[in-house]
DNA sequence: CGCGGCTTTGATGTTCATCAAGTAAAGTGG
DNA sequence: CCACTTTACTTGATGAACATCAAAGCCGCG
């Protein structure tokens, strides 16, 4: 776990409603003392699938990727991750290592907290508890929503799918630049690095995008939502 | 919710150990006080995708079947419920609505313990929290792990992995009936209903398993393996 | 400047869904 | 209980979708 320090209070955090507003003033003082704050730049690795899990991660902003290593050494990527997910849910709690390899796709912020401290904390808050319980089955729930649906699509309609999303979800905008590469996408929606690139081109050829190397532009939103929705 | 009720206490129940272990004495008679315990024959529905969630579930004994209703209709299993596997915890705490149908494949019978006496006793048992996201993690990592693996493997590789899954897992027999028709395997592991059954009869021709019906051999255990293990 | 990884397009072959058609089994109503 | 209907199972044939192989241009980096 490289990255870079630096630090505000939790008490001023913005994104401190998301999770911590029902923790009682002396335990947000005491995450306060007891967590790390780290920036990351686009490519590195903050967590490596089986090493010992350590802390609770949150992440400030920024975008993730959440993604594993099969048995036959093929590359998956489960999901992204954004402000306002726990990532640290997904990994921590059952096993004592980590099950997924979580790395920067974009510059990003996550504050680190001990484990144990969470646990503890946990085990003498249980409005935090439970508040911790909704947030990991909304998280599951989500990613594994998203895997069943791509599974059904064909490839065309899961391109259409990813680029929606990237689009709608993340970037909030029809023009946004690709935190991923070619290969990456098709780790993440289960399809040949070629046929990525096939079928972005067949939507370039019949303008429903234009590419420009990363550069994304959204022409025809509806006719890629029908592919997408269709595929 | 349909179901035939009967009755013994939490505090007899053999499966209390595994999460209301530490569950204080006060508690634990709240709970044995507050619940119902149902039997289901092969076949029932237990609750529905998108009722409005009311309690939570526990398998005592028997097989149950998690599924959903995709957009365009198509049943997709996400996977099969077992004793000491939390149902409930797949269901509950992110919306106030079942995101899945559990149904029996077998005779089950389960408890149910109203959500909000759940809620209460989480909110003041942090230990008994603990546990419970301890649970929940691993059975979300358990099925996405599953869905994960399945997705990389060609179709004999999957009849091969789910067979093993339900000699070894399951049954613990390399002899057993198959408590799901050739459709339902086909939904489990993404593939058409006509596949399963070719695959299956390959599988008999080259006398690795020997079929009946829905009863199962496994003959050649290795062999098998290898499919599931390389498909 | 050369090497490796990413991107692109084309050609080829395999895997799998789909269609079709028939048999067997399991409900259903008179 | 039997005729009837539906649902499950089975096999074969066909074509579409997709992975794989191949080759070449591109870009960043040591």
């Amino acid at each position: 776990m490289e990255g870079r320090k630096y630090s505000t209070t939790c008490g001023k955090c913005e994104y401190r409603s998301f999770l911590f507003s029902n923790l009682q003033k002396s335990d947000l003082s005491l995450v306060n003392l007891n967590r790390t704050e780290k920036d990351f730049t686009a490519g590195e690795i903050i967590v490596r699938q089986g090493e010992k899990i350590t802390d609770f991660m949150y992440l400030k902003n920024g975008l993730l990727k959440i993604s594993r290593e099969n048995e036959k050494g093929k590359n998956q990527i489960v999901g992204l991750g954004r402000p306002m997910d726990f990532i640290g849910l997904l990994n921590i709690f059952s096993e004592n290592r980590y099950q997924f390899t979580i790395s920067a796709l974009e510059e990003s912020s996550l504050c680190f907290i001990d484990i144990e401290l969470m646990k503890k904390i946990i085990r003498r808050d249980g409005y935090f508890a439970l508040k911790l319980l909704e947030k990991m089955s909304s998280m599951h729930d989500m990613i594994m929503n998203n895997m069943l649906v791509i599974d059904q699509k064909n490839l065309r309609g899961r391109v259409a799918f990813i680029l929606l999303m990237f689009s709608r979800e993340i970037y909030q905008n029809e023009k946004f630049s690709l935190p991923v590469s070619r290969k990456e996408i098709g780790e993440l929606i289960n399809m040949r690095t070629e046929n990525v690139i096939r079928i972005l081109s067949e939507l370039r050829k019949d303008n429903i995008i234009k590419i420009e190397g990363k550069d994304i532009h959204i022409v025809e939103n509806r006719k890629l939502f029908n592919i997408a929705e269709f595929g």
